[in-house]
DNA sequence: CGTTGATCTGAACGATCCGTTCCGTCACTA
DNA sequence: TAGTGACGGAACGGATCGTTCAGATCAACG
């Protein structure tokens, strides 16, 4: 999926005193080939620089801290997502893990992820980060999943914040142990499950 | 001769041709206390080999990887750990799950068991060994849970592996985001959605 | 009793990355 | 035209990584 697109190393100079998209573009572009392709191992922002023709301070001055700059990333993927409405809770649920671990697989954004989850270990602002400024959104398609069926009557309105958790769980188990291939009869057992449907 | 009384770092040379116990309880306890106080943030090989009193080739030598040694400073807590049996899947899970959360909070393990996910999230390396020398040996008791529910017929057989990456799941999201302070209420309602008790 | 071999520490190395600072250049704006 | 702020580049001090070397120690073996 990830094609590299080396930009050739041209000079982009400041267009005045406001920011320049071009840099933007580039440095993001960078920041998404260099998951895409090497995982969060090969993620550092010394490269996304060099890939981008940027100087660090002007990375720096955007996306203060590392957190920042992978949020960014998976925000921008992530408008290609979007959680179904099939008019049942199980059925949702299994459609929706099955595209997000396709999302995280055939893109940046699982690396993304991986790579968030484990800075937030070790400092104060990522683990800030991942539960204040990404988490906070973008459980929101999924929670409205769960709001759904608790409107049908499927589960209990009391319960929606429980069965999130525990769908947010599992999808962080096999992301973080490197087990999100493609399993649409592992994922809908494990749904049914979730969603209290025996 | 020694002027300055150095309790922890005296100098303890070889004892030969064989591995000096000494130095292996150092390493180790330095790097329990590590974890303890400043958590996966303040943990470096560096620092180890500094409060053990070591050099950095002996702790290379003995823990090849960052890996090894988190995961020996688990495997030596874990022996205070131990799974319950009430005869009942509910009981025995959410008993065992406060008891994990208090040893994850009270010790080196908590911080030792994020910093070993937080690495295999950067090297292919550290990310087997969380599978195959971590996981693999540390899910045991609690598959024995699930195990001897269902010979109670309280599941079936086919469902343990699926209720215990769920469990699983529920009790690393919790930690990575930092939140496993005593919460029972959670933790049963939990454990009732993962043992499909309704 | 001497040799061999494996171990221990400490020092140093090259490399990488972090986050920051300074500088000269540039283009928009007032 | 003067001011403002973004840009890239170079460099910095600091930290950590994983490795290599040297010197000292002591057990096991012949």
């Amino acid at each position: 999926m990830a094609t590299v697109t080396e930009t050739p190393p041209r000079r982009r100079a400041s267009i005045g005193s406001r920011r320049n998209p071009e840099t933007e573009a580039a440095v993001m572009a960078a920041a998404r080939g260099l998951l895409a392709e090497q995982g969060y191992g090969g993620f550092s922002i010394e490269e996304v620089a060099r890939r981008a023709g940027a100087g660090k301070p002007t990375i720096y001055r955007w996306w203060p801290s590392k957190s920042d700059l992978l949020i960014a990333v998976y925000d921008a993927e992530a408008a290609a997502l979007r959680a179904p409405d099939l008019g049942e809770l199980v059925r949702d649920l299994s459609r929706h893990t099955i595209d997000l671990w396709r999302f995280w697989r055939s893109g940046p954004a699982g690396a993304a992820l991986c790579g968030l989850i484990a800075d937030a270990q070790g400092s104060g602002t990522g683990l800030e980060a991942l539960r204040e400024r990404f988490l906070a959104e973008r459980l929101a398609p999924v929670r409205a999943i769960f709001a759904r069926a608790a409107g049908r009557g499927e589960i209990k309105p009391a319960e929606v914040e429980d069965r999130l958790a525990l769908w947010v769980g599992f999808n962080w188990v096999r992301l973080l142990s490197g087990r999100i291939e493609d399993d649409a009869p592992l994922i809908r057992r494990t749904m049914k499950v979730i969603a209290g449907s025996t």
